[in-house]
DNA sequence: ATTGGCAGTCAGGCTAATCGAGTGCCAATT
DNA sequence: AATTGGCACTCGATTAGCCTGACTGCCAAT
């Protein structure tokens, strides 16, 4: 059985860890921390926290670092969620504070995360699931060739090109514009996409080939909900702690800038959305990040919109500061983002 | 002086050099390349090229490296920009080909390019100068909060949130859309910027200041290039060659992760627009490169936008390859957004 | 101008020796 | 049963010394 003191020493080895990057022996511990016993003591205690898989030697005769399920117990038992510093709570507000729009929040957000925290932050542009349609705009660029924009009542603006079989003038244009707008302005997304795929009707024979490509077009929009886009960023830190990569950090460089990896990470967290959730190396294997640990947590904006941000780092990583720093952020965020 | 076989040997040894990472000496010279004299005859030229500091001995007897000078002079007058091979001409086509609008053709110019080149690839958003009023939108996200969406006949999209100081209902928004897009759509951004200044006149007293406010945020959005913002990949191509910067790619990470810098670095550029730039080494230094170097090529699109694309790698790279891919991206990329 | 020969230099790699932090185990103690 | 001090042992890391091999620079000969 694992008994309250050896838990204790389990936390000092994370902490010391993490902070040294020195694989820690009993004696260290004993000379850093008071527990009141003897260094033989502890050494009986670390066997047991071996047995349990929890730590490990990475040399026959050397101290001992965590495993993966050591973290595991560390996040999920002991780590304090001490709140952030003034001077960091004071950051949050400053900088996030003065953005300007949508792109712009976000982008201060995952700069300011990864500074936070000192490891690679990552920042998923929210859905746009109960949004409305606010406005429809097509522009011409082209003979054949227009592009339409969608804007929605969150202030979220989709664009996509569109190629059209035949030829349109302005008049056409202006007609559907109109029409477009007069039908769809006001319903939800879903509802306009249903509504979209009765809108040739009012238009000439001739014309419904082009109307149904541009409605097809449109349709996708509704349904795009930027959901596959994140913004990255302190990709640097990763080669501060390069050390902690066993030998080369150039496949997990390669797997975060797959977007699509780290989309798919994010959407396999499970649990409470808010709070933050940890997943720690090798639980992370599948998408070739057995290496390091990812810390998230949801949030949420005005429209409806549900999102992650986290941020990423090697196994050894300070999960209390940063967990309590992607917490903090997401929650402010909510704030910012819910406020209309 | 110079003689032509010193060029050529300087040639061989940026080949080489490129190639290898390894110092080449005069025996590997002879041994690898038909110069039709001996070891000891290239010993002297490389004597003459070390003189004029095209090259540097690492270590007193080992072999030569270029120094940045000697890259300069390969580029200059050595570097022969062979076109592309069939099968990147081909990526080329079908992997841009299929983009849908403006964010994603960038996105996958870059992303392409980095494959291309093995580098860290840059794509500059292109400048608005000559487009035109589409359509304004005004998007009330709360009592005294909006959003304002600028269209432009490019198909651009500028969104901006404002805070205003009285409150605004539907009714005054709507005459002020009808009122914007009447006055102003189809007008130069200049002129609309212009126009804009005037645009209260036609609203109550009490009005004007709201109505200030938001005017004064669609001239910013008018003077809104974008020209502020760039996209990035293949970071981790850095890290695959960590060796050629001594000892580590941290400053590189960080400098190139601050789109300011980069954005420094493409508008001091000079000379023709289009054709390949490149800066080397040692002439990067203000940015924090110093040993970097970075290839760009000028790019425009149909709305009279103009901007750079490029790569971004160790100054020992295949500056052949990499000038013709840029060249060959940024000409097609030029033919694509044309395309109007 | 070019060449072959030769002495000199030095980085990198290899081996051996040493050091020391840390462990596991055991008998003694509380 | 838990704790402790003692002790032999292990093994990674560091250091020193040696050797090798790739080059160079110089010089005299062609």
């Amino acid at each position: 059985m694992v008994s309250d003191r050896s838990l204790e020493v389990l936390r000092v080895i994370v902490q010391d860890y993490v902070a040294s990057r020195e694989p820690v022996g009993s004696k260290s511990i004993v000379e850093r921390h008071s527990f009141g016993v003897s260094a033989a003591t502890i050494r009986n205690d670390m066997a047991l926290l071996e047995e349990e898989e929890l730590i490990v030697a990475p040399h026959t005769s050397s101290g001992r670092v965590p495993t993966d399920k050591g973290y595991r117990v560390f996040v999920d038992q002991l780590a304090d969620l001490r709140p952030l510093s003034g001077a960091q709570r004071q950051a949050i507000e400053t900088f996030l504070g003065q953005s300007v729009d949508l792109d712009d929040v976000l982008s201060r957000t995952v700069r300011l995360l990864s500074q936070l925290t000192h490891q690679v932050a990552l920042v998923q542009y929210p859905t746009l699931t109960r949004s409305r349609v606010r406005h429809i705009e097509i522009v011409p660029l082209g003979p054949r060739r227009l592009m339409t924009v969608f804007i929605t009542d969150g202030g979220r603006v989709e664009q996509r090109l569109v190629d059209v079989s035949g030829d349109v003038d302005e008049e056409f244009l202006g007609e559907l514009r109109t029409r477009l707008n007069a039908n769809l302005a006001g319903l939800a997304l879903l509802d306009a996409a249903e509504k979209l795929t009765t809108i040739g009707v009012h238009f000439a024979p001739e014309r419904q080939e082009v109307v149904a490509q541009i409605a097809a077009t449109l349709v996708e929009q509704t349904a795009e909900n930027r959901h596959d886009r994140l913004l990255m960023a302190g990709a640097a830190n990763l080669v501060r702690t390069e050390e902690d990569f066993n030998g080369s950090i150039f496949p997990v460089l390669e797997a975060i800038e797959e977007q699509v990896t780290l989309l798919k990470l994010f959407g396999e967290v499970e649990g409470d959305h808010h709070g933050v959730a940890v997943t720690i190396g090798r639980e992370n294997e599948v998408f070739g990040l057995g290496q390091t640990s990812v810390l998230s947590s949801g949030y949420t904006s005005s429209g409806g919109g549900i999102a992650r941000l986290g941020v990423l780092g090697p196994t050894r990583m300070d999960y209390s500061n940063n967990m309590a720093a992607v917490r903090a952020v997401a929650r402010y965020l909510t704030r910012l983002l819910g406020e209309d």
